[in-house]
Order: structure tokens, then sequence, then C-alpha cells
DNA sequence: CAGATTCGTAAGTCATGGCTTACGTTAGCC
DNA sequence: GGCTAACGTAAGCCATGACTTACGAATCTG
């Protein structure tokens, strides 16, 4: 069940931001700290997050660690939610049906 | 923007397991507490939660209030979590296709 | 109307989490 | 071999949040 960490990973708004720019293009920790108001030891925690619930890998080269988007977790999640989303569907039709067996 | 609330509110284990059991079969709040290990009021205060997140929705009948699934943020969250995959499937065969480039 | 149900809210406690600064580590460069 | 650049980690601080018990409000019931 790696949802369920995915899903507390990207509670944060700080932390689903970083996600998205390193969805967008792979970055460097220098250069996703660079257009956050927050440290770069801040950002390093977030992605250590990231990285757990694997939302994200990284890439060493040299000293520097690129920082790469990882669909297999958001591919988890997205069947979690795509999940829940057609019971509450389904529950609502069934509501629906049966306030119209009332009648 | 209300797949934000709706993630932070799903972060929670606890929350989750409530609107999965409401998802399935509307509940009252006393149901719902019933199979839970912690309090009513504690059962309250999620329900407030999910609530505000447009998760669930309430329905009053006498003195009980019956909670349901709302699919509504469910589908935005849905949304953006299949924006989030794609973009980093995308990325991803960018990173490969660039790969290939080189060689 | 009095009592009982069912629930929300207030207040207080305790753990968690996000941030900071300080420091240690690793890899490139002269 | 030093110096610098780019990180991760440790320690500490402070706000938030998930509980609890206590209480009040609303509705049904006899």
């Amino acid at each position: 069940m790696t949802y369920e960490s995915a899903l507390a990973a990207l509670s944060d708004p700080m932390r689903r931001t970083i996600l998205e720019r390193v969805a967008a293009t792979p970055r460097s920790v220098g250069e996703i700290a660079q257009d956050l108001p927050i440290s770069r030891p801040a950002v390093s925690q977030h992605l250590k997050v990231l990285k757990e619930a694997e939302l994200v890998r990284e890439e060493r080269v040299g000293t520097r660690r690129i920082y790469h988007a990882d669909s297999a977790a958001l591919g988890e999640l997205r069947a979690y939610v795509d999940h829940m989303w057609r019971t509450a569907l389904g529950a609502f039709s069934d509501a629906v049906a049966e306030e119209n067996q009332k009648k």
C-alpha cells in the first residue's frame, strides 16, 4: 500500500510544488531551493519524504543530485483515488435508485 | 482548487477509513464511531474536516445525521492526480528520448 | 413537559511535523 | 593535498493536529 505514504507526502503544499516542478523538468536540490521561500536543507527534508514515498528518485551526477518524478507511486495513488471515486459514484446512484424506489 | 483540502483531509488514515466506510454505505455518527477505536466526538471532528473538503455531505434525519460520500471533490482530486501522473510519465519518456538522442 | 438519544463544540493535553542554523561528508578543481 | 561546491543530517523551536472529557443544543418519546 504505497499510496498511503504518497497521500501523506502530497498533503503538504510545499511538497506538491516541489513534485510539480520536478515532474516538469528534473532539477538539482539547489535549483529547487532557489525558487522557493524555504532553505535548502528544508528542501532536502521534503525530498527525503518524497523519495521514501517513491514519488521521486535521485540521480547522482558529481556532487549534485538530480531529482526526477517517479510515476510508479503516482500510478498507485491514481488507482486508489479512482476506486474511491467510483464507489462514491456508485453509492450515490444506489441512493438515487433507492429514493426512486420509495416513490 | 478543492483538491488541496481533499488531499489534506485524506492524508489522515482514520479519515480515509471513515470515508471508505461511508462511501460503501451511508451511516450515522454513532454507527461510524462504533467500529472505530476512537471516541464519538473524534469522529465528529473528522467528519467536519471531510465535510469542509466536500468529500462528504450530511443528511439530517431526526436527531441523527447520516453521512454520505460526495463524489465531487473526489472527482477533482482524481483529475489532479491523473494530471500529475501523466506529466510524470511524459517527463520520463522525454528523459528516455533525450538519452537515446545522446547515443 | 421530562427524560433520553444523538450529536456538535469547547478546552486542554500530547505527539507530530515543518522550519531554522550548525555541522559533517563527498566529489570536482587548482 | 587544500579549497570550494553541493548536499544530507542533527538539534532545537514552534505551530498544528489528533485525541480526550465535559458540556450544551436539538429532536423524539412517554
